[in-house]
DNA sequence: ATGGCTTCATAGTGAAGA
C-alpha cells in the first residue's frame, strides 16, 4: 500500500499535476492540502475517472484538505472535536482498515503573532483529539503539512532561520508532543539523502538552489511502524511548469 | 532587504503563504 501527502497551494491550478502523479505513482492514498475551493468546486469528475474517490472540506481561497483513495473511505470526520474552527485544516477517513487523518498545520506567520498563537494552539487541540483517535484506531496514519521543519537538518540554514516560525523550539516541542503519542516520522525510519526537503520558496530560485524545509510529513502510530517498508519525497513535481511549492511524500506499507 | 513569487479576491492593490 502507498500513501501520500501534497500540498498542492491550489487544486484548480494543480489539477493537472495531480492528474499526473497519480497515474505515474497510483498512491492508494494521496492526501492533499490548501485546496483552496469550496466543495462545490471539487474536480469529483476529472479524479473519479482517474480510478479515485475523495472525501474533501473546503473554503474559498484558503486551506481545504481532501483525502483521494482508491478504495471507498469510510468514518469521515471533519475538523477538531471541541476547537470549533472556520478554516478547514482537517480530515480523518478509514480507508482499508488504517485510519488517515490528514491535516494542514497553521503556518504561525511569526514567532509571537496571534497566528503563532492559533497555530500553538491548534497543535495543543490536535493533541488531544489524537489521544482518543488512537484510542479508538491504533492502526493511524497522520499525513500533511505541518508547516514544522522538527530538526536543523530538515532546514537549509539553520543559522539563519535559528528561532523563526517554522523552526522555533516551542513549535518543535509540539512535533516531538505529538511523536509521544506513539508516532514515528516515518521519512526518518530510513537511511535518506543529506538535504532533504519538501518545501522550497518560490523566490530567489530556492529550489534550483536547494534552500528548503522538511515541513511536510507522515506519521505511523507504533502498531503500522512495523509494516512500513519506504519513505520519499519525491522532488519531480517541484520542476513543472507552474508547480506547487511543495512536494509530495510517500511511504510505502506492506498490506 | 518586514523584500524576493504565487494564488486568490478583486478590478487597485492587498492578504497570505512559509
Amino acid at each position: 500500500m502507498r500513501i501520500a501527502t501534497w500540498n498542492v497551494n491550489s487544486l484548480n491550478v494543480r489539477l493537472p499535476h495531480v492528474l499526473d502523479w497519480l497515474a505515474a505513482h497510483q498512491p492508494d492514498v494521496l492526501c492533499l492540502q490548501e485546496t483552496k475551493l469550496e466543495d462545490a468546486q471539487f474536480p469529483l469528475d476529472a479524479l473519479r475517472q482517474a480510478g479515485y474517490q475523495a472525501a474533501f472540506s473546503g473554503q474559498k481561497a484558503y486551506n481545504g484538505v481532501a483525502i483521494l483513495s482508491k478504495v471507498a473511505a469510510t468514518e469521515i470526520t471533519y475538523g477538531l472535536r471541541g476547537f470549533p474552527d472556520e478554516q478547514k485544516r482537517l480530515i480523518a477517513a478509514t480507508i482499508s482498515n488504517i485510519r488517515t487523518v490528514c491535516v494542514y498545520v497553521p503556518n504561525g506567520q511569526s514567532v509571537g503573532s496571534g497566528k503563532y498563537l492559533y497555530k500553538l494552539s491548534w497543535l495543543a487541540a490536535l493533541h488531544e483529539w489524537l489521544k482518543e483517535e488512537l484510542d479508538h484506531h491504533p492502526k493511524l496514519a497522520l499525513l500533511g503539512d505541518f508547516n514544522i521543519a522538527p530538526e536543523d537538518r530538515d532546514v537549509y540554514d539553520p543559522k539563519a532561520w535559528a528561532g523563526n516560525v517554522l523552526v522555533s523550539e516551542q513549535e518543535r516541542a509540539a512535533f516531538r508532543t505529538l511523536e509521544q503519542l506513539g508516532f514515528c516520522d516515518s521519512f526518518r525510519l530510513f537511511e535518506q539523502p543529506e538535504k532533504s526537503y519538501s518545501w522550497w520558496d518560490y523566490r530567489m530560485m530556492a529550489f534550483r538552489r536547494n534552500m528548503g524545509l522538511r515541513i511536510d510529513h507522515i506519521l505511523l502510530s507504533n502498531t503500522l511502524v512495523p509494516a512500513c517498508t519506504g519513505s520519499t519525497i519525491d522532488r519531480a513535481p517541484r520542476k513543472l511548469e507552474r508547480p506547487s511549492d511543495h512536494a509530495p511524500v510517500v511511504a510505502e506499507l506492506t498490506s
